[in-house]
DNA sequence: CAGTGTTATGTTATAATGTAACAATTTCCG
DNA sequence: CGGAAATTGTTACATTATAACATAACACTG
């Protein structure tokens, strides 16, 4: 169980890490926000796993960094990046993970596997559109869908239909 | 902020409550599984308030009623819950709700105001298919839909548009 | 560049949510 | 009744998150 798509030989990690970290520079430079080297590392660190990461395994990265970081520390930077549209957050696994398009206001949704730990990212599907309907229907005034899907990738259903 | 749809003048509560065990002790007669005393009461208890509760609020509820509870003791009883399709979580809240048709199957998603904390539980709605539509295009395998929404019920919507 | 207000981080303590492990009790069934 | 299984009690602990206040870094003015 240890084919995360991003180590998947048609994934370069090294360049997706920094095109990540290079789009959260020019999304902090507009809007005029810091992004101060604890919160960049933050961030990266996020990137590099390119999965979730709790608040509490985030910490003890920092720590192996030298770091002397204590909770507040890093629930403040995730709060940080959590504003910045740079993360968000996975309510179901308490858990975040680095936004693929932090430039464009969205709602999103996640496709957790629950094998592997692979998340995809899926914004302004049509599943925004049934939730407009449906809350329409309701009276409802939507202002943060919450939507993870929880089951087994691709390639996970694969392996374990070959078993 | 006190409009809860289940205290306004069309919602009979008291019946509400009773409706919701009546099925529930048909749910687990069918099952075979056993809805003892407290696990009766912490259903009940959730269906009076017919509003998210956490595990803690329910804990203390049940410590009011003179019962020597410790946290296991509610964690195993919504547990239990959960497995019979009585209860959902709402993963957003850390909190747990009383479902509304125990008897069939369903995937389901909640529309959840913030000023007011009513739910609706919305099933097989529209919003299913789509997952399911964007799931076969990945590859997936849908084990379990998390859906929240949050934002104002309609007339929570209303109150804030006068003033 | 010093002075000063603002923002960010460090530090300590504690709150809120959830489980593991084992003991005592109750229920079920032959 | 008597033993097996399920339920609940009890203690201890793990994980996730925040409050409150101290210090440090930064940004801007004059
Ligand atoms: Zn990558
Ligand atoms: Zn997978
Ligand atoms: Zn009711
Ligand atoms: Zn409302």
């Amino acid at each position: 169980m240890d084919h995360h798509l991003f180590k998947s030989p048609g994934h370069d990690h090294g360049r997706c890490v920094k095109t990540a970290m290079n789009r959260a520079e020019q999304v902090c430079q507009r809007s005029g926000s810091r992004l101060t080297t604890l919160r960049r590392r933050v961030l990266e660190l996020l990137w590099q796993n390119h999965a979730p990461l709790s608040a509490y395994e985030l910490l003890e990265l920092l720590v192996r960094d030298g770091r002397k970081a204590q909770p507040p520390t890093i629930y403040r930077s995730l709060e940080f990046l959590l504003e910045c549209g740079l993360i968000h957050r996975v309510e179901s696994l308490n858990a975040y993970i680095g936004c693929d398009q932090p430039q464009k206001e969205h709602e999103t949704g996640f496709f957790i596997c629950e094998s592997c730990g692979y998340v995809a990212e899926l914004s302004d599907s049509s599943i925004n559109l049934s939730i407009s309907k449906n809350a329409e229907l309701l009276g409802f005034r939507v202002h943060k869908p919450t939507i993870e899907i929880s089951g087994l990738c691709k390639f996970c259903t694969e392996d374990n239909d070959e078993h």
